[in-house]
DNA sequence: TTGTACGCGTTATCAA
DNA sequence: TTGATAACGCGTACAA
């Protein structure tokens, strides 16, 4: 591999012009610099990160830490590589570039954060499945390592943060199903810890009040992720004494498990059950159409990777940018998954 | 942040010592090596990477290149993240993290190996929607870079590889259906370049011939990816003069598109048209049920990180392990969509 | 058993 | 405009 010192020996001039000349240095002569570029190009020279790093003390990379095992929404494998590729894109034009790393799960991701960090691997970070109390907040925000949460948590130091519309999203499905003559709504949740069940369950308090409707506990339904829990949710509902005639889900792959749940019992979705919820393009392979929210995930992660520049005052061209700190905008995708209630 | 530096001065002791302390070298006085340690944990001293990578030539990174706009069946998403924990679980045990690049479309795709590459950002690289004939290879064995790829290729440097026994589904899915009656069996199968549609189509031809059946080129069809691929599939099976009475598909999105692409012209799955292939656990989700193959995710992923450590022969431990080129196993699901010919 | 000193590749400062 | 040199943090050969 040819370092910038064979490069100089190579042209017979110092290290130091050869760098300046590569870094695009003024105080350089024009033909100087063409020679050294010539000759970078032939010899395929790259700058060596490391000594890179070691002198600027930057890395040129964003990690994004995924949390393997993580419950919640998140989980979906469908989520993420959309969102990825919408970072890069914006990361590219910085010469940044994004690194996922796979963080164990969630007992053990505070030592893996500290790790990371420790070892200067990255120069900022992403932290995805966001907890309602997040120590790793704490940890980044007092190392000072610039980071943006993918969700909001209550551990607030002030971070950039992205987070799906999921008030808009409930209010917005309350609304609807109200309007379509549903009085017993249900809301399926993720198991606690992560911030996303408090903040809909808010959401959801807030909007059946506002239409006057009672807020009973029993509609809130906490379900396990994947289709699994669809299924069991979709049972859970239909045994239930006084059974809602709808239900707002959060996980992008219950509603497959609420068909097949509700299949099993001689029952359609849309007719017997109203279904409305967050899902993903998968949803158009379901039949009844699935009515339901979705979100452009390309274009999330180039809001993510913005937040993240932020942090990096190096990087910063004209003007500052400013702190983001906002929900992504849903799309409806109208169904017949929450048809009018009927009778 | 502390540096090693930092410690040496706090207990008033040489770097050098403080190094060969942390790194478990056999001459430092045992009292001494606990102090600093103790040390170490209390100022939350982690050595940074970036001195540690120019002194000794390697990141303890290892990179896995996804192509982000890559045709094939493993475009999908569903697909990568259960391999990258089933990676890490491995590279866990030595010390190394995986590090999941996103590299743009596959025209651009050298450039991009070439900056991780002469960047040293890795110590070896995992290359995956591996290319008939594929530049990437000869580039890094050129330049000695470890690395493993996910797919074989024509282009033959020596490397490990790993890949879906696509031979194994072929052959055993064509034996299925023709045990049930079918005689006419139609492929689908990826649009070029990527390697797996050869090894697809020779071994789809040479079961056919084995069983007697004649090979008919039209019975192989090119398919676009994804669930419109499945429905233009199902349309065009449909719609030949002398249509096939099953589909063998490789896309684990596909079957989603041929179901409601059947659907639309009032056909059923296994009724009208039997369909067997390549899929995960999405196909669960199915009615009536799929009968797939699948394959362990987390287990390909152990067995690439095993094939990566083969490259690295500082982290051999006892014995030299041995080169990997392996496709592994899948697991046949048996469901209704192949039922018995009918008539 | 410990300390000193060098060099990995790079960029930045300063002198020429 | 260029060259020499220091420094980033670390590990190790060699000297003590």
């Amino acid at each position: 591999m040819t370092s910038i010192k064979d490069l100089a020996q190579h042209l017979g001039i110092s290290i130091g012009t050869v760098s300046r000349a590569l870094n695009d240095k003024l105080d350089v002569k024009p033909a100087t610099r063409e020679r050294v570029l010539k000759a970078a190009q032939e010899l395929g020279y790259v700058p060596n990160q490391a000594g890179r790093s070691l002198r600027q003390g930057s890395t040129g990379l964003v990690g994004f830490v995924l949390e393997t095992s993580s419950e919640g929404m998140m989980q979906g494998d469908l989520f993420f590589i959309r969102v990825f590729d919408g970072m890069q894109s914006v990361f590219s034009e910085y010469g940044l570039h994004l690194m996922v790393m796979m963080s164990p799960s969630s007992e053990k991701s505070d030592a893996y954060l500290e790790k990371i960090v420790g070892r200067r691997l990255a120069d900022a970070l992403v932290l995805s499945s966001t907890r309602r109390v997040d120590p790793r907040i704490d940890f980044l925000a007092d190392r000072k390592i610039p980071f943006v949460t993918l969700g909001r948590s209550q551990t607030d130091r002030g971070q950039p943060w992205l987070d799906l519309d999921f008030e808009g999203i409930i209010a917005d499905a309350v609304d609807r199903l109200h309007a379509r003559g549903h009085r017993r709504i249900a809301l399926s949740l993720p198991r606690p810890a992560l911030n996303l069940r408090y903040v809909m369950l808010d959401a959801y308090r807030e909007q059946i009040t506002r239409l006057g409707l009672p807020f009973n506990d029993r509609l809130v339904i906490e379900t396990d992720p994947g289709d699994n829990g669809g299924v069991a949710l979709a049972h859970h509902i239909m045994e239930m004494d006084d059974r809602p005639s709808a239900v707002i889900f959060s996980d992008h792959i219950h509603p497959f498990g609420l068909y097949r749940g509700l299949a099993d019992m001689g029952m359609t979705p849309g007719r017997d059950l109203a279904i409305l919820g967050i899902a993903t393009r998968l949803a158009s392979l379901l039949s009844p159409n699935l009515t339901h929210y979705r979100f452009h995930l390309h274009d999330l992660g180039r809001r993510i990777a913005q937040a993240v520049i932020y942090g990096l005052p190096h990087l910063h061209k004209e003007k500052k940018p400013p702190l983001i700190r906002e929900r992504v905008p849903f799309t409806l995708i109208e169904g017949d998954s929450d048809a009018e209630m009927k009778g």
